[in-house]
DNA sequence: GCATGATAAATGAC
DNA sequence: GTCATTTATCATGC
């Protein structure tokens, strides 16, 4: 079982496998929520990571790959955009 | 086989690329990245076996060998250093609150 | 065939 | 020196 746990750990770092949606529907949301500063702290990765299920390395990965598309084609995300930002606006509101 | 822009330390180098000829505070064109050949991943590899830390003498003759800069050996050491504290945190979190065990 | 996650060079803050 | 990042590249999913 060990061997197994071990094999597996050493070639899952490439062995890529996608997010589940609700996932990425969590780092989206935050995202586009703070497209003017999508930076989240240390302890805001961790909550993150917490509930999407993911490791904090995941996460910085997600948002600095994110935030390098987002920004060299923002046309191919707006409508991405929008739709985050009008699931969002309730929450700025407070 | 290695590409490299202004690496090779070619003696006396006066060509530097017509870079700063009056203006010298421009952000400067960040540099491409230039993935090393399999001989030259070798070699630092085997020299970070023997010490994590590189002291500059072997820097030196490490980066004539490998036709890399002086600079780039040594970023290249800090990032293995990086690399491996990340595989270290990942094994930690991987064989301690893993649900499928 | 691109979308996407992970990794490899390179930079800059501190 | 560390370390979060940017950027290009890699490898896979679909």
């Amino acid at each position: 079982a060990v061997m197994i746990l071990r094999s597996r750990f050493l070639d899952a770092r490439r062995k890529r496998r996608n997010f589940n949606k609700q996932a990425t529907e969590i780092l989206n949301e935050y995202f586009y929520s703070h497209l003017s500063n999508p930076y989240p702290s240390e302890e805001a990765k961790e909550e993150l990571a917490k509930k999407c299920g993911i490791t904090v390395s995941q996460v910085s990965n997600w948002f600095g790959n994110k935030r390098i598309r987002y920004k060299k084609n923002i046309g191919k995300f707006q409508e991405e955009a929008n739709i985050y930002a009008a699931k969002t606006a309730v929450t700025a509101t407070n | 086989e290695n590409t490299n822009p202004g690496s090779s330390a070619s003696s006396t180098s006066v060509t530097k690329e017509g870079s700063k000829s009056s203006n010298s505070s421009a952000p400067r064109t960040r540099k491409k990245r230039c993935p090393y050949s399999k001989f030259q991943i070798r070699e630092l590899e085997r020299e970070f076996f023997f010490n994590v830390y590189i002291n500059k003498e072997k820097r030196l003759q490490l980066s004539r060998m490998l036709n890399l800069t002086d600079r780039q050996v040594k970023i290249w050491f800090q990032n293995r250093r990086m690399k491996e504290k990340k595989l270290s945190r990942d094994r930690l979190q991987y064989f301690s609150g893993n649900p499928l065990l």
